[in-house]
DNA sequence: TATCCCTATCGTAAAATTACGATGAGCATG
DNA sequence: CATGCTCATCGTAATTTTACGATAGGGATA
């Protein structure tokens, strides 16, 4: 019986899957998909949560890799992240064969 | 500004997210779609981990409902479990278009 | 009936997640 | 230069997750 390797890929996956295991989070993804991009405020306007909340999950969705913010001062614009969005979109079709 | 609603598809979709949100739990259906069904004696094995570990990873996946498991005195045999795999799979497939 | 396998569950500790209010930093505008 | 707006970060508390060893239970077999 053969040792189980975790690949690189394995890792990656459960990083995308973490950051989208949240239902705000997948909210706040839904919501870029169609506005293509938006403030943290409108977020906070949107959702019946805290800023730094908010904030806070920008932040997870950052740090993965799924969108990507540009200062527009003073406030933040968010939009998807098209290059990563697409990885990981592969990455789940793989997975699910 | 309309007010986001979190729809029961985001509700499940995180929750699918979220049983996909560990490496181990990756390698584990990775596995799971090679043999097509294992013991939990087997990932145990292969995997470096307590056999509580291991069972609690099992768990997971379980109770989101992504594999199913079946005694055969004194083991357990899990496999994926189909009807929900697919779901999941439509789900994310929608999810990032 | 007693024993043996295998696995689930319990108890527990450390770390991570999620939420909030408060604070601070950055940059326009007055 | 001071003010105001927006957003990130800090500090914190409650909950959840992840890992382990130890224990319990279910069903074969002796």
């Amino acid at each position: 019986m053969e040792r189980a390797s975790t690949s690189k890929k394995d890792l990656q996956l459960a990083a995308y899957a973490k950051a989208l295991a949240h239902p705000t989070r997948i909210a706040i993804l839904n919501y870029l998909e169609k506005q293509s991009s938006c403030f943290t405020g409108d977020l906070v306007i949107v959702f019946p949560l805290a800023q730094s909340t908010i904030s806070q999950h920008l932040k997870e969705l950052k740090k993965a890799g799924l969108i990507q913010g540009e200062l527009k001062p003073p406030k933040t614009k968010y939009c998807i992240h098209q290059k990563n969005w697409k990885i990981a979109k592969e990455l789940f079709q793989q997975f699910f064969d």
